[in-house]
DNA sequence: GGATTCATGTAAGAGGTTACATGATTAT
DNA sequence: ATAATCATGTAACCTCTTACATGAATCC
């Protein structure tokens, strides 16, 4: 999913979303604009048109094949399969931990709706490899002392968010 | 500066940054650089080029005019210098909070960098308006008591992440 | 009769990034 | 010698976004 680094999602928005909802059967591209709507609408917004897009540039890398559900008095409806390749990178991305605060907000909190939504285990572990990761951050930036004001400022901030999240995920660990 | 809504960084990354250095009198591109580097550095990075493209449409929008600066044994500096409606949409920038945690870390950490910079008065007020923004958001946060439980660990993100915001701004306010 | 739902895309555009182009001077 | 500094850009590229295209069926 050409990661650059870590996380798909700041290059392929929608492309692991998708993945993950055809993960639990196959399904034609409406109705999974739905589920998207329905599953991630109060944290991600995406125009129907975008999501066409990003399935049919899944199917072109080959994470998705399709067939051609005729209809009567419709269009027929172009049903989306995980292929393999599809199956494995969903999963893959599914286990990793997130590397950024950024990627918090938004791309863990979906991989948890995933865990959730599927029945998928190992939610719990993910959870410790990111209290893990987020610690030892915390530890290199409190272990920094700025001579810069500026820069001090700075490593406060993240000091205090990357706190933020630790608790959070804590808290989200108990209400498993 | 085409602001969409709220904040000119998510599609101009550099702009104001090059009206703010430049705020402090005339320079030419690559002395620009370097002061972006120099004050910016340790929370952005971008490209040489990227500067330069952002101060040639700048000039081209009219927030800049410049003057070709001739030397011996170099090619020419071009000298860029803020115009009035340079200046004037720098300091409407500076002035005006940003309204999303995101903008928190970069743009609204920048203006604090040129309040010192420069000597601008206003940090102080603009750090209260920062609080009662965030302050609000909190308060309409909390006050939401969601049912659907992914929704609520969403929401309880957000919120925590405001209260760090909230508190950090307080610590800033006792060190200006 | 009008709005919403169902159902699919294409193709152009907007915006941002970066590889490349150029070349003298000075510091190591 | 060679690396870094000084000094400036253009033009192609890449990615993503969205305006547009199409049209029947059903709900209000």
């Amino acid at each position: 999913m050409t990661e650059t680094e870590h996380s798909g999602f700041a290059r392929y928005p929608l492309a692991n979303v998708a993945l993950g909802l055809l993960a639990a059967g196959p399904k034609h591209g409406y109705g999974l604009y739905r589920d998207f709507e329905e599953y991630f609408g109060s944290i991600w917004k995406a125009g129907q048109t975008k999501f066409y897009v990003a399935l049919s540039s899944l199917l072109d890398e080959g994470y998705l094949d399709a067939e051609l559900e005729p209809q009567e008095n419709r269009p027929a409806r172009k049903v989306y399969r995980l292929t393999d390749k599809g199956r494995e990178e969903f999963l893959k991305w599914l286990h990793e931990p997130v590397y950024s605060m950024r990627a918090m907000r938004v791309e863990f909190i979906a991989k948890l709706r995933f865990f959730d939504l599927l029945g998928e285990p190992g939610a719990k572990e993910l959870i410790d490899q990111e209290i893990a990761l987020f610690g030892e951050m915390l530890d290199e930036w409190e272990a920094e002392k700025p001579e810069d004001p500026f820069y001090n400022l700075v490593n406060d901030y993240r000091i205090r968010q990357a706190r933020a999240i630790v608790d959070w995920l804590e808290a989200v660990k108990q209400n498993l």
